[in-house]
DNA sequence: CCTCCTGAGTTCAATGATAGGACTCAGTAG
DNA sequence: CTACTGAGTCCTATCATTGAACTCAGGAGG
C-alpha cells in the first residue's frame, strides 16, 4: 500500500505534485532559491530529518529540478542550485507564498517581501492571462479539454467533460435526477 | 513522531503548504473547481479512499477553502463547493498545472487547456509583478525580510537574512571560509 | 411491508513514510 | 593522534495511507 503515485495521470497539476508536492520538497525549494545550498545549512534551517532531506534532494535532482555541483575537492563538497525547471517553479511558490500572506499568513505581517528590481518596488505577484494581461479570476476561466485528457485514474469524470459527464450520469439508472 | 506541522512557521509558504499542501489536497480542489462537488464524485473520478477523502475535505472546511452546502433536504445531501479563499488559489493552481505542461506533461499535449473568457484565447498563465506588470523572473526579484520574520524552525538561517547568517557563520570556528 | 439501491461516509488491518537519534566516513586542524 | 566538520546512512518507533468491509439514512419497486 505505497502512496498512489500522481505520475501516470493525465494531469498537468497531478505531475507537478508527483516532482514536488512531498511534504518538505517545496521549502528545500525555497531554501535552494534562498541560496541556501549546503546539505547542513538546509537541514539546520528547516528542522527536517536529514535521511529525508537527503532523499528529497535526490528525488529532485533525479527529476531535474536540481543539479549538485562540486565546490570544493578538497574536501570534496557539493552544493545544491536549482536547474532551469526549478527556477521556473520559483514564481508559482512566490505567489503561492502571497496566497498565504493574505489568507492564512501570521498576524504580524508577511515574514518575507520581494523586490522587484525592475521597478524597485515589493511584488504582489499577480497571475495574469499572457495574451490579454487581465488577472486570471475563477470565473473568467472556461476549462477545454486539451489533446493529452484521457478518462483514467485520477481523471475519470474530468477527463470526460461536462457534456459526456452529463450522458454517463444520464446513463446509470436512477441517477443524474435525484443527485 | 506524527509529521511535522508548518502551521507555526514563519514562513507564508509553509503555512500554505500546511493547509494545502497534503498528498491529494491539490487534486481535490482542482475537482472542486471542475465542479465536482459530490462526495461520490470526487473519490470516483480520483481512486482515493474514501476514508482520507473524508478527513481531507473536513479539514478544508475548518481550514475555509471550501464550504459544504445542502442541496437536497430529503434525502439530507450536501455538496462541497470553493469558497473565496479557495478560489482564491485557483489560478496558483493553473500556474502550477502551466509549469507541469512545460516540464513534466505528458508528451501527447496538454490535458486541459483553460480559455480565457476576456480574450476569447487559450490562457497562458503568467506570474507578474502588480505594480510594473513585468514577468517575475527569479532574478528579478530580491528577497527582503518582512515584519513577520523570525529565526525559527522552518527558517533558522533564512530568518536571519544574508548579513546575519554571514555573521552567524563566522562566529562558529572553523566555518565560514573552509566551506 | 420488505428488499434492494444510492450517497455519504466510518472502521479496520496491513503496509509504507516520517522523525529523530546513533552511527559512518572522508578530510582538515592542531 | 585526537578532535572536529560536512555529508550523509542506518535503525526503530510511530504515524499516515490504502483498500476493503461495514454502517446508516433515505428513497424505489414490488
Amino acid at each position: 500500500m505505497q502512496r498512489t503515485s500522481f505520475a501516470r495521470m493525465h494531469c498537468s497539476l497531478a505531475r507537478s505534485l508527483e516532482v514536488m508536492g512531498d511534504w518538505w520538497t517545496p521549502l528545500i525549494l525555497r531554501d535552494l532559491y534562498f541560496g541556501l545550498g549546503r546539505f547542513a545549512d538546509i537541514a539546520e534551517d528547516l528542522g527536517v530529518s536529514k535521511n529525508l532531506l537527503s532523499a528529497r534532494l535526490a528525488a529532485l535532482v533525479k527529476r531535474g529540478l536540481v543539479e549538485r555541483r562540486r565546490y570544493s575537492e578538497h574536501p570534496p563538497r557539493d552544493r545544491y542550485v536549482l536547474s532551469t525547471a526549478g527556477r521556473a517553479l520559483v514564481p508559482v511558490l512566490m505567489a503561492l507564498t502571497a496566497w498565504g500572506d493574505r489568507w492564512v499568513g501570521p498576524s504580524e505581517g508577511p515574514p518575507v517581501r520581494f523586490e522587484h528590481r525592475a521597478c524597485g518596488r515589493i511584488v504582489h505577484p499577480e497571475i495574469v492571462c499572457s495574451h490579454c494581461g487581465q488577472p486570471l479570476e475563477v470565473d473568467a476561466v472556461v476549462p477545454r479539454s486539451g489533446p493529452g485528457r484521457r478518462s483514467a485514474p485520477g481523471t475519470r469524470l474530468v477527463g470526460k467533460g461536462p457534456r459526456e459527464r452529463a450522458d454517463a450520469a444520464a446513463r446509470r439508472p436512477g441517477r443524474g435526477t435525484r443527485g
